[in-house]
DNA sequence: CATGGGATTGACT
DNA sequence: GTCAATCCCATGC
């Protein structure tokens, strides 16, 4: 993966990052769902400005913005667009292709569907914590590889985000159509990107 | 310094 | 479908 990649408009970046593959810890898995924030909309943490919560999103492109969301998890989101503007596209769902067992044990689940749909489960799954916020993409723990041959020609589904209560309208969600790997709520087919 | 609210998940009715 | 868990941090007094 390249640095520019990162650094574009975060809607082309969560498009594009759609079958690349996420890879940490002997286990990886290629991404099925993204959504976009931006510091130009309320649902984005970086909203309310540059605070120590949000530094990580204001940084160069490229690097793992990792919080906890409800006390309880670790989201992880690929910081986009140059640095000074708050953006990332946060990782929503893997299909897995690696250390699977690894996985199962980590997340204490056997059904391959379970094990990485959701943005909470696949941060458990892959065995990334809080630690690894801030770290690069490229060079770092957390690596993020192009797609491999096959994946362009995959569909996208757009939709609204999910969990928000804030500038619900956006369609800034993207899933790869049909997979079973997706997280709950599934899109509605026919909202093609 | 007190308070409220999550970019969720899994267990339970 | 409903609901609690759990904790950091942004905000307001």
């Amino acid at each position: 993966m390249k640095r520019a990649f990162f650094e574009r408009p975060v809607l082309e970046v969560a498009r594009d990052l759609v079958g690349c593959t996420v890879r940490h810890d002997n286990a990886a898995g290629v991404i099925v769902e993204t959504e976009a924030y931006h510091d130009s909309e309320p649902a984005c943490h970086a909203f309310v400005g540059l605070t120590p919560r949000t530094a990580t999103l204001f940084e160069p492109p490229g690097r793992a913005y990792v919080y906890r969301s409800y006390g309880v998890h670790a989201m992880l989101n690929a910081v986009a667009e140059p640095e000074g503007v708050g953006a990332a596209v946060l990782i929503r769902a893997l299909e897995p292709v690696a250390g699977i067992d690894a996985m199962r044990e980590r997340r204490g689940l056997d059904r391959l569907e379970d094990l990485c749909s959701g943005p909470g489960r696949l941060t458990q799954a892959l065995g990334i914590g809080l630690d690894l916020n801030g770290t690069d993409l490229l060079t770092g723990p957390i690596r993020v590889e192009p797609r491999a041959p096959g994946w362009r020609e995959r569909v996208l589904a757009t939709a609204p985000r999910v969990g928000i209560t804030k500038a619900v309208e956006l369609p800034w969600r993207f899933t790869a159509e049909g997979s079973r790997f997706v997280s709950r709520p599934r899109p509605r087919a026919g909202a093609l990107a």
